[in-house]
RNA sequence: GCGAGAGUGGCGGAACGGUAGACGCAGCCGACUCAAAAUCGGCCGGCGCAAGCCAUGGGGGUUCGAAUCCCCCCUCUCGCACCA
């Protein structure tokens, strides 16, 4: 794109913008006390903070801009508006650049926390600035510390022994929620089944209440819920052991959990997994099973995605006797598809009514009874074929259960029986698991605790936190250079003052953005939170993010804030009273005549559909529009649009564009589109601020100025429902008619009254983009009323309902619901008149003409519908 | 497979059950200009000379009236998934 011509008279944003930005912190506009001694209610508004990359990308564009629109908005309806700012700063990249530059992993952070808020400043966000702080500073993870020993003298962490998913390539830890597809979620490799003594934080303590509370989140996405209800996953079933026929190593019995215990007399197998203790026992005088077990663990979780239907088993030879039937016996199998993680790593395999079993059986040829009768077979012909059938039927070859409705009736039927017979009982089964914090790295918080040989765990005692990292670690070699450093990890111990051991691993990254919303409303306090600070502004009001949050981290901080208030460090339970989540940013992709990937900016654009390489003039293959990434280079530097356009032009664009919960595609021509309308704003205020100063309110306006304050007064009802509703595109749309408008008033002559109306239109203009465009706001403000308080001092403008109203509605006119005229008549006209206009209409009286009208439809100020049949 | 959401002009999208396509982008015509940019004016769903007809993924239904409500189907997006 070329630079702006510089000859007609035109915004200077580059003037503007920083100069309204030093006049903001100049005046504090934006700051607000921890426990604020003024009346005004609290509106807590917060984006997801960002890690630091070193470079804000339009994804961070998008989220502030949103939250800023919300953050002003409110503010100037009487708000006090808390808007603070922060960063992520702990994480895997900072020990990466570490690793492949020779920088030390704070230098790094630091670095490009600084470059990242001087980029931040430059959009001109509401935000208190004096609240900043980053995670990987000990005046935030000491407090941090603090809370998990809180913590951990409740009784909600844990020490435990455990399968973990282990990362190769970051050498690290993942949670079950970090796997994705058997894959580590940030480096991708495949991950691997490994024994550890992790720290686990107990969510699962919680697991009833984070399901039930979501009833309550009646500000959140419904998808958001319903993705968080699936996750947390309650299933109502029964625990029961089976009796195996010739106990084996000391073990007499097996434990299945199972969500069909109606089903128990269509078992024709039990399977157990590969961890499971049993498995164990068979393998150790068994070589095949050993073998077989070896395999599943190489396989991880990941081949079982690539295989999804490759069921494979290994029988151990042993058997287990039925509940119900004493006289019969089932084999017991190793299987890969049984999770020791779920429910108790065993299952029995009914096949006729899952198909997982159903797979495993036809593999192998097991049996395939059906005691399920679907409605309408024929119990004598009914047989199960390649489809397991898990609908509901009537219970048949089942004993006790026969007749009865599954899965209603027969369920509680057979879980009282197991419960009679002492070998079961019903219980309710979560999928939730205790999130393991634990991780195996040096740039991450430190987790408080040392480990004696006599003395077991030891918290460190609460005068010595923090427990800083320390600074002088090396990278040369893998693994965690705090395990490495020569002295940081040896200690006395607190207890006993022998020599001790100090915990190396450091916390999981999602446990500092778990109570970061927290520490905003004190964050200098000598204590993680201030309970007055966080009584008054907890909690958020408004949360805003990208849905690929909708489950880890928002999960984790409900978690989180219910621990906080169990250790009486909050007063509630829910953190996030209102949650809005964004769609991506796209743009499309260009390849060169290589094939390689190339920059926007490295093209020229002939037209929609055609495009060269700016310097060689090669043909480009415009690709799909996907979400920005730096490995198909389809990304826009935020910087380089604010440098070229301004802040105000890159917020209005993206607001403009579509609505905000979808994807937005990034398009040159939507940048310059906005660019020019800033310009065509401040045009069009700079001719009204030209006009000889209007006076008083005029006793009378004309019909010219009735209709530009009628606009006027529309636009500022309509953006205000706009702008309450998230429906920012429209908000801007709502803009585009009044500058239209005030456009239109231009060329009607000019009289007092209409320069009153357009200096009235051209004011509001300027204050009902100002949440949007804030820069622009005050400019044109400061010109059409020097003198004037800040537009971001003034309170929201109220719209004039008389003068909105209108002089005349249009009522569209139909016969049998098909459109045949309007007629314009005053509003509220009598219902009479209005149907003796509506006849009359040329175009109306002939489509009535030879019917009989039936019904005539009035609905005031709206419409007409004459009813009619037949001839008259 | 389960769950959630979405399908409207060339594009992004508007639309309390009441004139479908607001507003913007792109495009076309014109004015201004030596010229261009910028700006301003006009046109802009399809078919039709017109009257009008057809149009909100497809098919039914409710209603005086349906993009909107109900049922069935199709497609797409997102999430979850050996979860027993």
């Amino acid at each position: 794109m070329t630079a702006p011509a510089a000859d007609a008279p035109r915004y200077d944003f580059r003037t503007a913008e920083p100069g309204w930005q030093a006049e903001w912190e100049r005046r504090g506009s934006f700051h607000v006390e921890d426990v604020p001694a003024d009346g005004r209610p609290k509106y807590y508004v917060l984006e997801m903070f960002p890690y630091p990359s070193g470079k804000i990308h339009m994804g961070h564009v998008r989220n502030y801009t949103l939250g800023d629109v919300v953050a002003r908005y409110k503010r100037a309806r009487g708000f006090a508006v808390l808007h603070p700012m922060g960063w992520d700063a702990f994480g895997l990249p900072a020990e990466n650049a570490a690793r492949e530059r020779r920088t030390h992993p704070a230098q790094w952070t630091w670095d490009n926390i600084a470059a990242m808020r001087a980029e931040l400043k430059r959009m001109g966000l509401s935000l208190d600035w004096a609240r900043e702080f980053a995670t990987c500073d000990p005046a935030y993870y000491g407090h941090q510390q603090k809370l998990f020993l809180d913590m951990l003298a409740a009784g909600l962490v844990e020490r435990r022994e455990s399968w973990v998913n282990w990362d190769p390539v970051d050498g690290t830890v993942l949670a079950n929620e970090q796997v994705i597809d058997g894959r580590g979620w940030r480096s991708g490799a495949l991950v691997e089944k490994k024994q550890l003594s992790q720290w686990f934080l107990k969510i699962t303590r919680f697991a009833p209440e984070l399901l039930a509370a979501l009833d309550g989140l009646d500000r959140w996405p419904e998808r958001v819920r319903v993705m968080q209800a699936n996750w947390i996953g309650r299933s109502e079933g029964a625990r029961l052991r089976f009796a195996l026929a010739a106990p084996t190593d000391g073990i007499d019995s097996v434990e299945v959990y199972t969500t069909r215990p109606d089903t128990l007399f269509g078992m024709s197998f039990l399977a157990i997994a590969p961890e499971h203790p049993i498995a164990a026992a068979v393998a150790a005088r068994d070589a095949q099973a050993g073998a077989f077990i070896a395999e599943c663990r190489r396989m991880g979780t990941s081949e079982a995605v690539i295989e999804a239907t490759e069921k494979k088993g290994y029988d151990t030879g042993l058997r287990v006797r039925h509940p119900f039937l004493p006289d019969a016996t089932f084999p017991v199998w190793i299987a890969n598809f049984v999770l020791m993680e779920y429910g108790t790593g065993a299952i029995f395999g009914c096949p006729a009514h899952d198909q997982r079993d159903l797979d495993f059986a036809r593999k192998y040829g097991l049996k395939v009874p059906p005691v399920v009768l679907p409605p309408g077979e024929d119990p004598a012909g009914f047989a199960i074929g390649a489809t397991a059938y898990d609908g509901p039927g009537v219970m048949v070859h089942s004993g006790f259960l026969d007749g009865l409705a599954a899965p209603e009736a027969a369920k509680p039927a057979a879980i009282a029986e197991l419960e009679r017979l002492g070998v079961g009982e019903g219980v309710v089964n979560w999928r939730l698991r205790d999130w393991g914090v634990s991780r195996q790295r040096y740039w991450g918080c430190p987790i408080p605790v040392i480990h004696c040989e006599a003395c077991g765990v030891v918290a460190v005692p609460e005068a010595e936190l923090p427990v800083v990292l320390p600074a002088d670690v090396s990278f040369d070699r893998p693994g965690n250079p705090l395990d490495h450093h020569p002295t940081w990890k040896h200690v006395a111990c607190p207890s006993c003052g022998r020599p001790a051991r100090r915990e190396t691993d450091t916390f999981d990254t999602f446990v500092d953005s778990s109570w970061y919303f927290a520490r905003y409303c004190s964050p200098h306090a000598a204590e993680p939170v201030t309970r007055a600070a966080a009584d008054h502004w907890m909690p958020v009001d408004q949360y805003i993010g990208g849905i690929e949050h909708a489950i880890l981290h928002l999960l984790y901080s409900r978690f989180f804030t219910r621990a906080m208030q169990a250790t009486g460090h909050v007063g509630l339970d829910e953190p996030f009273a209102g949650l809005f989540t964004q769609g991506m940013v796209t743009h499309e992709s260009y390849r060169g005549a290589d094939g390689r990937w190339l920059y926007p900016d490295e093209i020229d654009k002939r037209g929609e559909q055609t495009a060269v390489h700016r310097e060689t003039g090669e043909p480009v293959t415009i690709g799909r529009v996907e979400a920005m990434s730096k490995s198909r280079r389809n990304t826009v530097d935020p910087g380089a649009i604010i440098d070229r356009c301004g802040a105000d032009t890159a917020r209005w664009f993206i607001l403009s564009d579509n609505p905000p919960d979808r994807d937005m595609e990034w398009t040159e021509s939507g940048v310059v589109g906005a660019y020019r309308f800033t310009q065509r704003l401040f045009r069009l205020a700079e001719t009204v601020a030209a006009l000889p100063a209007a006076g008083s309110v005029p006793d009378s306006f004309s019909p010219a100025s009735r209709t530009l304050r009628r606009a006027t007064h529309r636009a500022i009802a309509a953006v205000t429902e706009a702008l309450e509703s998230f429906a920012f595109n429209v908000a801007v749309a709502r803009v585009y008619e009044l500058a239209n408008a005030i456009g239109d008033a231009e060329k009607a002559p000019d009289t007092d009254d209409l320069r009153w109306a357009r200096r009235e239109a051209a004011e509001m203009a300027a204050r009902l983009v100002s949440p949007m465009m804030p820069h622009l706001a005050e400019e044109i403000l400061a010109r059409l009323r020097p003198g004037s308080p800040l537009a971001v001092d003034l309170a929201w403008p109220d719209s004039d309902a008389a003068l909105a109203a209108a002089e005349t509605v249009t009522i569209a006119v139909q016969v049998l619901g098909k459109l045949r005229g309007t007629v314009e008549v005053a509003p509220g006209a009598a219902e009479a008149d209005v149907l003796a206009a509506a006849e009359a209409d040329p175009n109306v009286a002939r489509a009535l003409e030879g019917k009989r009208v039936v019904k005539r439809i009035y609905v005031p100020n709206r419409i007409v519908n004459f009813v009619v049949a037949g001839p008259a």
